[in-house]
Order: structure tokens, then sequence, then C-alpha cells
DNA sequence: AGTAAATCCTACTGATTCGGTAGGAATTAT
DNA sequence: ATAATTCCTACCGAATCAGTAGGATTTACT
């Protein structure tokens, strides 16, 4: 229940770079400073997220990474998927029906619950994309956040 | 995004404690061999239980450990919290708004969404007792679970 | 009284993960 | 050419995790 530094520092970039979609690339470095995230460790979140196809790069100098989809289309959900595999409370969980769930779910009353959690926070992380988070509000359900909408809103805009 | 086996496992044993509630107390072996348990690690997580007064100890031959109230007042939060301490998922959330949040949460888009998933997490997990799951259903909540309820009802009953 | 069954307490350990460094090869705008 | 940048891979120290170990204390039962 507390979610690592990979999450939290992927999040925060991908932020960064949603904030500048539309212009040129954005360097790592440029993002490790004004978030203050060690460089060389942002380099290889960012190696991640290309893999996954949510970042695009541009090589040499005056390169860098851009978002590879509209913020709009990029959830929080793929992000920490992207950084760290499918989000599987417990082993007993193995995401997506497929093999080697635990032998013990027909008589463990606490599995319904995994299930249940799991599906709750997939759903939050899954209703929100970046769009939403530089737009200063939340996804869509229906449970809405604490409500303090700070006044500063960034720049950008785009339509694509 | 992983939940430790300190909570599987405490979870799991004090469901088995709930199943046994209103009898006599029960013994750590008992618990750790029924789930599949080390013995001496579930030792560790019933001291930190008992500490937060979940559950009640007998000691000497014969005793063990019984819940120390009904296991409709016992939500599942309060076990998680008991075995992991407050639950914040990240630093940046000092649980409570007594001291030391992040100096950057003016200006973190992230933030809000963070509050919102620990508010679900919390939300689910303390919308469900003990009773809640050994009866097979879950909290309350308009989210209700897959809804596959086995038959097989367990003996226990009781009017305290 | 004696014994066996249990909780209680504390220290240690091996493995894994985490967050981060380090160094350098490849690519590209200027 | 040069400087800026991504890319790749290996390594490292610290922390956490899951579990062991051993023994002191308490208590029911005979
Ligand atoms: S122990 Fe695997 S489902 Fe609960
Ligand atoms: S970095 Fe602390 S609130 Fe986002």
């Amino acid at each position: 229940m507390k979610l690592s530094s990979r999450t939290e520092y992927g999040v925060r970039a991908m932020i960064e770079l949603a904030e500048a979609h539309g212009g040129g690339p954005v360097a790592v470095r440029e993002v490790a400073e004004k978030q203050g995230i060690s460089e060389k460790y942002l380099e290889q979140l960012f190696a991640a997220l290309r893999k996954e196809g949510l970042i695009a790069s541009q090589r040499g100098a005056q390169g860098g990474y851009t978002l590879a989809k509209a913020p709009g289309d990029i959830r929080v959900g793929d992000i920490v998927r992207a950084l760290e595999g499918p989000i599987a409370l417990c082993d007993c969980l193995a995401n997506g029906e497929d093999d080697a769930v635990c032998h013990r779910m027909g008589e463990c009353a606490a599995h319904p619950l995994w299930v249940k959690l799991q599906d709750g926070i997939t759903s939050i992380l899954d209703s929100t994309t970046l769009q939403d988070m530089i737009a200063g509000a939340s996804g869509d359900s229906a449970n809405d956040m604490g409500g303090n909408s700070e006044e500063e809103s960034r720049d950008e805009q785009d339509l694509p």
C-alpha cells in the first residue's frame, strides 16, 4: 500500500511532458531538474515508458521526449503499468484470469475483497488521463476530489 | 501497489478467528496450519494485532487468541493499519493533515489523484468488516463484488 | 507439584527489491 | 567537428521483507 517512487516520478514526469505537449521535445535533464529527480534514474523510467509506446524520443542534440499520444489518451493506469508491470495486488490475483491463481481461492473469504480493491484502484487509475490532471480536475466517476481547484492554470492547449 | 504478506496473512488469520468467534481461544499453531502460514511469523503478526486491541490473548496451556470485538466491529482497514501503520500512499500524503507534507504540493498536478486514490482504497478497506467477509458479501457501497456466493456456510453464529 | 501447552519477547538472517550511480556507445542539430 | 542528447547495461548500498531461532513466562491439566 505504498506507491513506488518509480510511479511517483513517472507520473510527475509525464505531467511535465503533457504540459509541454505541442512544442518540441523535452530533454530528460530538463524534466529531472524541474521535478527534482535524479537525471540518470529518470532516464531509465523514460526508457520503460518509451518501450510501452507512451512517449517518443528524438535522439541527438536538441532532442528529447514527447508524448506519443494526446494527453487525453494517456491514462495514469497506463503509466503505472508501464513502470511496474500489471497491477496485481497479490499473487492470488494473477491478473487476467490466465493461469496460476491461488489454489486456496475456493475457501478464501478474503479473496473477493482483494478483487474489489484491485478493481477499485484500477478503475480510479484508468479513469484519469494526463489531460484531466493538467486541467486540475479528475476523471469521470461520481466520486470527485477534495475540490481545491487551484486557480493557476497552465498555458498549453492543443488540438491535434 | 502490492499488498505485503503481512496484510494477506493478517487478514486471513483474522477471518479464521472470526469464524471461531464465540468459542474458546484459538492457538497460533492452529491458525498457521489451517492457513499454511509460518507459525513463528504469524506469532509476530498477532503481537501487533493485539497491541492495537483487535485481538485478545489467553496465555498458558489451552490458551490462544480471540477477537477483542465482534466481527462486525472490526474493519479490514483496522487490520491493515495495525500491521503496516497508517495507510499513506506516498510521503506527500502525510496522513492526517498534521505535518511534513510535500513542499511541492501547490504546483503538483498529481497530488489530487493520489488523494483520491488513497481515499478510495481507505474507503473500501473501511467499509468491509470481518463479518462481511465471513458472510460472503462485501461492505456497503453501491459497488458490489463479482457475486459468486459459495453455498458452504460456516457454522458459527453469535449474538453478543 | 510437575508437566506440557501455549503466549511473549527479541535478536538474527538470507533474499529481494529499491533508488540511484557510473560509464560509455550511438545519434543528430548546429 | 563538436556538443548535446538518447540509449544501454552493469553495478551498488541500503532498506525492507519473510522467516528463523531460542528462550522466558504464564497457565491448564493431571
Ligand atoms: S489465499 Fe489465495 S485467494 Fe486468498
Ligand atoms: S510531489 Fe509531493 S505532492 Fe506531488
